[in-house]
DNA sequence: TAGCCGCGATAGGTTATGCCTATGGTCTCC
DNA sequence: GGAGACCATAGGCATAACCTATCGCGGCTA
């Protein structure tokens, strides 16, 4: 079946009558009737019933008429969208985040952004790093928001990517952990210490990037549960004696009992970066960027 | 634009391959790749990147894909409905009726229906008589409840009647109304009244109806104002201290201040019929009518 | 850096099919 | 009963959808 097919069909329906929609459609009337009779044998049924000299629609064929007309509408529709997302007129902004560290910087940069450009529906996939730069090849996603250092050399030259926010790092633990008292916490203090690993949108990335800090200063991390959650990670460190470092960015208001105590490494940082695809230019995504690096001035600044 | 550019497009864009996509679809990849640039050339955008040996979609192309996607689905589903509808599984009714004399009979008819046939939407066109007798010739509704004296002696024989409820008229006025006082009234009392004729769905089936009547008994009526809905046909009375005959069938429970006399010549009579065209037969239909039937047969009892 | 490989585009030929005109069959209407 | 309206059928043509063969380009490997 084709749309010619529906076309023809829908003429032939509105007119009830074989050479008057074949005038219509600028055709001849037995090719019109050739396509209807197509058509029929495709679907196995008749569309209309043409005794006594008058072509009337079946009971099928007035229920097929109906979706055929919502059909034909929406092929319409479909190329007026597809051509105003080609020319930038409306459309959609795909972006991967890593919720826990974006929180503070994506939602009010898509505020921002909804205001200025109320046609373009922007999409958020918390989809963690790596599967971001998966998506950003592909077109999947106009741009990622991840940690610097998850690109390697090769990457770093196949995508744009720029800094957005620097902050130190911190230990979640429990404030009854022996190493709450503390103002500061040494990272070597942490060898013999159980790390939770937060698995987000099924990724390990927060736990290698834990263990990749841990070999830095010279140490193997011992992991504990896997939390899969934020709520959940609460629960695990209060239940299990463990802890976790994040990023100070990644820091929001702690339940009762749980603290954050920042590195004395005052050397190692969190950089999270922007990262975009250049060989998918686009005018929405540039105005993007741009006040996405405005919102990140301003937390920074807050940090 | 064919149905055939969409599932092309869709494979290629599940693939993001042509070789692969057009392997699935049993085509040589040229072919594919040519009816993709078809396509992307009556659109005016491209629908594909193509550089550095890899296939991704464009920002327009995401757009149309999922559009295209919805469209081929719906294709599929309409064939389904239409399908169902051929072999009476699913479907519509259409039932036409003149709302004031059809209210006792066609809701609770179709209650019945309803319960018995839950796949069938039955609709009810309140379009007056001679409306329904051109739409049941073209299958638009499937069939009509009209009084019987509106079908002349070829339509008839066209159609299916079937009379249902035979009732008596009487006349419906301002109990102010100096006839009020009457248990019966004559209609050659009614000769110097003015009769309020009742406009429905755009029709002048109730004027002609009376005038009619009127001719029967030996005198010209006159005509006051149109009412368009019941409501308004009480109001018009109570104003102009004009009155108006109905069937028994369509009286209802009266506002006050108006009353109902019945008419002394009992030979005349109101039958409504149930009309079929049996140039599109069907089983769904038979079995209405069968309800229709009953449903009929306890209106008449209750009169 | 040379050469292979994967993949899409191009070229050229074949076939299917959508369209045409002419005509036939059936119904309605005068 | 003849005319006209109207859809179906028959037969021919031209477009275009499809094929195979080949080219060109980028990525990968030796």
């Amino acid at each position: 079946m084709e749309l010619r097919h529906l076309r023809y069909f829908v003429a032939v329906a509105d007119e009830l009558n074989f050479s008057r929609a074949a005038a219509k459609l600028h055709l001849a009337q037995p090719s019109l009737s050739a396509q209807i009779r197509d058509l029929e044998k495709e679907l196995g049924f008749e569309l209309f019933t043409r005794i006594s000299g008058r072509v009337a629609l079946t009971d099928a064929g007035h229920v097929f008429a109906s979706d055929a007309r919502d059909i034909l509408a929406d092929v319409k529709t479909a190329t007026q969208r597809a051509l105003d997302a080609a020319h930038g007129k409306a459309g959609e902004l795909r972006i991967g985040t890593i919720a826990p560290v974006t929180f503070a910087l994506v939602p009010a940069a898509l505020r921002n952004f909804h205001a200025a450009n109320p046609a373009i529906n922007a999409v958020v996939h918390d989809i963690g790093a790596r599967n971001q730069l998966a998506k950003l090849a592909s077109n999947e996603i106009h741009v990622g928001f991840m940690p610097l250092d998850v690109l390697d050399e090769a990457q770093r030259s196949q995508f744009s990517v720029k800094s957005l926010v620097q902050c130190e790092l911190g230990v979640v633990l429990d404030d009854q952990h022996k190493l709450a008292a503390r103002k500061t916490v040494s990272l070597l203090d942490l060898a013999e210490e159980t790390f939770i690993g937060l698995q987000l949108a099924g990724t390990d990335d927060h736990l290698k990037w834990m263990r990749r800090i841990c070999k830095g200063a010279g140490f193997s991390a011992t992991f504990g549960e896997l939390a899969d959650s934020l709520d959940n990670l609460f629960s695990v460190i209060a239940a299990t004696r463990g802890l976790t470092l994040i990023p100070k960015l990644a820091k929001r208001p702690l339940p009762s009992g749980i603290v954050y105590r920042p590195l004395r490494e005052r050397e190692l940082r969190y950089t999270l970066a922007m990262v975009t695809n250049p060989k998918f230019p686009s005018a929405l995504l540039s105005r993007f960027r741009k006040i996405a690096e405005a919102e990140a001035a301003a937390v920074q600044k807050r940090l």
